[in-house]
DNA sequence: CTGAAAGCGCTAACAC
DNA sequence: GTGTTAGCGCTTTCAG
């Protein structure tokens, strides 16, 4: 809780300017090795840091890498290990930031806003809602929102993904399948939804809209679109979910219910993040590889600060079927 | 990658001074309504957002806590889960920083010094080598290193842990138990190692010193141990390990040399990060609750914030035994 | 080789 | 009510 020592100390205690400071921390030329060495000395001695903020406020490059978030969850946790992972031995620090405040829009603009054009010298955007903000940085967004994007953009198959996933369950035998839908401003969501009716479709199986809820991947409004959909006579045998977080809430409240997983009732979900698997019943979902969306964004940032135009603006990796345990043949 | 506006802009698009422009987006008193009005339409118009930096650097209080970290592993990514959970609702941002580059000392004075006084209100240090670094700021620390602390800590019961761990594979009938060590800094790879030692010594097992090998966390290090102690003709048939991380590479490290685990060697972690139980085979391990240290550290931070002294500066969170499929009786 | 001075974007006193 | 002024801690010309 003691003061941080400043340039403005460390310039009194080695008897030059601040100015000198600067330059024998930064390893400038012009200055006497001597001075440095004692500057260096007493650096060592108080055991001084420059800030990071007034710092970057001037010289406008930190070497920090930023990766914005709406919010610390599964999934954007996964991406932070892939990106951490890359950047390892990179010469970049990694500042995740979340300043989402329950604001569900917006919360990209804001950050990007508040960080770029000081604090960090590149973002990673992750679930942005609007991709085209105004930024003084390189940007790459992780599975972004709809609509154009001039912007790099790293996302997975979510169409193929879907497809998987409802073709299994239609191979198990099902023919009411339910689906929760995700954030609607997501391409992946809307991928998703594609997915579900074109397998649907391929099968001959028409589109019953009661089994089709909206989930927006938020607990309570997935609770919701469940309980509706579970209750009827006529419910799903199988519901698939658009991500991990939807379809284990599905199961949880089936499990109220008293309907049995997967016995009475198949789920499937999206994503494959670490809960999934360490749920009982394990979830089985549709794999999407999230820290290599992580190292993919990291790559084509790195281009990107550099300079260079981006050979490719568009990544979008494969999707994997995870069977477990919360599906079976129908009932 | 336009540029981003700033205070300036707006008060020239309004027609009044920057001051002005700050006193009505921070609502200060003294400004006439119209005023108001007409400034935060130029806000809205233009997209602007102040800079993080440049307010903190004046202002000193910026609602954001930031939590410091070596690495964005599975461990300080679970961390970093509990953290956000704890926030969501809250009015502060969070801000994760990991500004390692690869040199393992001090990486903590180096974020804290480099971030305090200034961008964060706190700060939550994840497994920090030094404690007693100078701060403006509260600073909570979890798993944090031996020796003195004279500040708030969170962590779990290692020594517990490990006396579980270890106690487990003596009662499957192991006598030649294992240990590759953690990060020596640290307090909880020494109560590990303690725990490990006392579960022996209770059993009325001699501790075999060519058994114990140092593994740091790294993965290299926990290779090189782990190859020597399996290459010994009198190789032990279960091995603990002082966290997930090294408790899986040992298990590749016994698949390379053709032993299979559990048959042959039974392999037991700590901490029960994802990747234990999604492994194959499924790690057994120490659960310590990861994210609830996180959520705890955050409880002790919000009071030293709002300056109270805390009522309790070291909490301790159980661990429990989760055996999964790496630990079988010996052949 | 070194230091004085300007200024990054913003906020807080203090004048007007 | 509003503008002017003075910095926050640092880097960067530019004189000395």
């Amino acid at each position: 809780m003691n003061r941080r020592p400043t340039i403005t100390d460390v310039a009194a205690a080695a008897g030059v300017s601040v100015a000198t400071v600067s330059k024998a921390v930064n390893g400038r030329y012009g200055v006497a090795s001597e001075t440095v060495d004692r500057v260096l000395a007493v650096v060592a001695e108080l055991g001084y840091e420059s800030s990071l903020i007034a710092s970057s406020m001037r010289s406008r490059k930190t070497g920090v890498i930023g990766v914005l978030v709406a919010d610390f969850e599964p999934f954007s946790a996964e991406i932070l290990k892939g990106v951490g992972e890359a950047l390892r031995d990179s010469r970049y620090d990694l500042l995740a930031y979340s300043g989402s405040h329950g604001a569900a829009e917006g919360w990209e603009r804001r950050s990007l806003s508040r960080l770029s054009g000081t604090l960090i010298d590149g973002a990673i955007m992750v679930t942005p809602t609007v991709v085209n903000v105004g930024a003084e940085v390189p940007v790459v967004a992780i599975d972004p929102h709809t609509g154009p994007a001039d912007r790099p953009i790293v996302e997975c198959d979510s169409f193929g993904g879907a497809l998987q996933a409802t073709r299994y369950l239609i191979e198990l035998g099902h023919s009411r399948i339910g689906f929760i839908a995700g954030r609607r401003d997501l391409r992946s969501s809307i991928a998703r939804d594609a997915g579900y009716r074109r397998a649907l479709a391929d099968a001959g199986i028409p589109l019953d809209p009661a089994l089709v809820g909206s989930g927006s991947y938020q607990q309570d409004a997935v609770r919701v679109a469940a309980l509706e959909m579970l209750r009827r006579p006529d419910r799903p045998t199988a519901i698939f979910a658009a991500n991990d977080t939807s379809g284990l809430e599905i199961v949880k409240v089936a499990s109220e219910l008293g309907i049995d997983v997967p016995r009475e009732l198949s789920v499937i979900g999206f994503d494959d993040v670490p809960e999934a698997s360490k749920a009982t019943p394990a979830l089985s979902t549709v794999r999407q590889p999230m820290q290599v969306l992580g190292a993919e964004a990291v790559g084509m940032l790195m281009g990107l600060m550099e300079g260079k135009a981006p050979a490719v603006t568009h990544v979008k990796l494969p999707t994997r079927l995870v069977p477990r345990d919360t599906t079976a043949p129908p009932p």
